[in-house]
DNA sequence: AGGGCAGATGTAAGCGCTTACACGTTTCTC
DNA sequence: GAGAAACGTGTAAGCGCTTACATCTGCCCT
């Protein structure tokens, strides 16, 4: 009767056992008397089958509580159905809102997410090639996060999409404008009438802060001025008080701080105000990603708002397409930002 | 030669071409010219292989460019080595936290981890079962996400933990103590002389905020007063406001607030200074989370700091414990906080 | 009534890996 | 120098699913 196979104790007559872990489709048909063939089809709702035996069958996988084993399903299909994000970390809201949008399309479209966070990881290339192991497809946030190598090994085994980082030959990215609202910005703060801007961060830490950089130096060209060097510091915010106490000391001299990111600028700004700064009278500040706190401090920071959730969106999107056999598309995706006025850089709001 | 297998083309000796998309552990074997589990041997670090023949495997698998497929081994080893974790979503930093603990820990044991956001799905039941298909164990934060019945549902067939949510029957739980620090905290706002403290948020909805509620009534009780009922509001910012706008309309009377989180604190505090309220001075507020916009208000926001990541860890912890064949701990694991007094209270800090 | 056909179900062949076991080769041991 | 022990490698049997193909019922049509 029962198919030969290793499978199933076979002795007794399926017994009405209470849920056993490691139930499996051989006990789901043996329990609903069919073959594993038509469990298969119940579960997956392909091919034909009766109503009568499918309730047989629905009433077997609840009275065993059967979860399906994910791993054989994926072998025998040849897909993972998940898709594998990389970010370094998860501190302020830039990555959460992106994962959220991650998840949120993968997740409709079916897709589970492996999350992988390289900060702290002392083999990367290693922790890649294991993510790789187990998911369709891989986004990674920023070139930094995956070494040019680990990237082209991946590319061509496994379809690769770059979020916000140095587009990479041959390999689709997608990225939120940098450099025009950088300008734009940066032009604001001039038409205040500000002279003496400075830029704090590194213009080469990672592709964003490069551009906007860029977009700060066309800023004060387009007015035929020349900027200062920029303040070079990486982002964590204890690096905010090591820049506020040089200029506190003079030893920078600036009336306005245009700042890499949010997180740099308030802690600046914070710093400077504590230590009896006016900000703006004294120096303006103003930052980039339009986190929470930059509503709550007063003034309110002048900032730029990304499109990071969308940007999440479109790396599921993409891996989705390129799994389901589409082509890549690479040209690189630029989603527009916007300038978000506040008091910070001098403007009369609250 | 070659093994009997319908794997590998055969015809021509194994051509030197580029990394084919889809190498297999049998291409691998053929162009080392060993067999499979030789090949497998060398990957997987186990049983004896010649230094030799170490090498040619590792060039073989370096021409080809050969990743693994996961889903073949986990059904071969049977365990998933992923665990699941299931968090409503990923706003604010404490599910971000949890979640690099959770990830920092699991990677340490080398389980990758695969993320399901709850917020916006729509058949809940069915994502949690389909992640149960893909991991060997789940933690899910906050019962809220997870229905009880599929909790049951899953338990028995994968381990679960749940974390910061009510402890259920039979499952391992783990969480940050709150009764006690929400009395200490209140217990500070009323020696500071306040005595119509009011609580804001709603104790019905999540266990933790009932304990903090419950402290918070404690407190009164130790000093024989009654407090005054709780202002039931949901946590998200925008609530925050319409409270304020209540207290200025002097709907509700307090000289003190004691709030169930820091975002909702924090609006409220803003939004009574922009209307021109000094705080502590008129009205005194503190929160809980220890968010990072609570150090840059002014006053920082008075909070209580949970060890989130600390949490993470611990479910990561405990997961792979239960995994690898240990007992569940099912007394609730209860970690410590920590007050953090600064000026919003009232007290003279800064 | 017989052939054909559609619908329902079963049979069995993989999917790509791990691993127990078997089978040579060496290398010791006395 | 013979037998034992150790080592290196191959053989093949699964792991739990999906799915092409075969089979078996009925039922309709002429």
């Amino acid at each position: 009767m029962a198919t030969a196979r290793k499978h199933g104790g076979g002795s007794s007559p399926a017994p009405v056992q209470a849920a056993s872990v490691g139930a499996t489709i051989y006990s789901v048909a043996e329990r609903a008397g069919v073959s594993i063939a038509t469990v298969s089809r119940v579960l997956q709702g392909a091919g034909t089958v009766s109503a009568k035996t499918t309730q047989k069958v629905l009433d077997a996988v609840e009275e065993l509580n059967y979860v399906p084993l994910g791993a054989a399903r994926s072998l025998a299909v040849r897909h993972h159905e998940a898709h594998g994000l990389v970010l370094p970390e998860l501190t302020g809201p830039y990555y959460s809102e992106l994962l959220m949008g991650f998840e949120s399309r993968a997740a409709e479209l079916g897709q589970s997410v492996t999350l992988m966070l390289t900060d702290g990881k002392a083999d990367l290339a290693r922790a890649v090639r294991q993510l790789a192991t187990h998911v369709d497809a891989i986004a990674v946030l920023g070139s930094a996060a995956m070494p040019p190598a680990v990237a082209r090994a991946l590319h061509g085994q496994k379809p690769v999409v770059i979020i916000a980082g140095a587009p990479q030959e041959g390999i689709e990215s997608v990225r939120a404008e940098n450099a025009h609202s950088a300008e734009q910005l940066t032009e604001h703060v001039l038409a205040h009438g500000r002279t003496r801007l400075v830029f704090v961060g590194d213009p080469e830490g990672a592709p964003d802060i490069t551009e906007r950089h860029a977009g700060f130096v066309a800023a004060h060209r387009a007015r035929g001025l020349e900027p200062a060097p920029p303040v070079r510091v990486p982002f964590r915010e204890g690096e905010g008080e090591a820049v506020a106490e040089r200029i506190l000391a003079g030893e920078i001299d600036a009336d306005a701080l245009v700042c890499a990111n949010d997180e740099l600028a308030l802690a600046i700004m914070t710093h400077l105000q504590d230590a009896g700064r006016d900000v703006p009278g004294d120096i303006a500040v103003v930052g980039w990603d339009d986190v929470m706190t930059s509503r709550y401090v007063r003034p309110g920071l002048t900032t730029v708002r990304q499109p990071v959730h969308e940007l999440g969106v479109i790396a599921a999107e993409r891996l989705h397409q390129r799994v389901s056999g589409g082509q890549p598309v690479l040209e690189p995706q630029i989603l527009p930002t916007q300038v978000v006025i506040r008091g910070s850089c001098g403007c009369g709001h609250r």
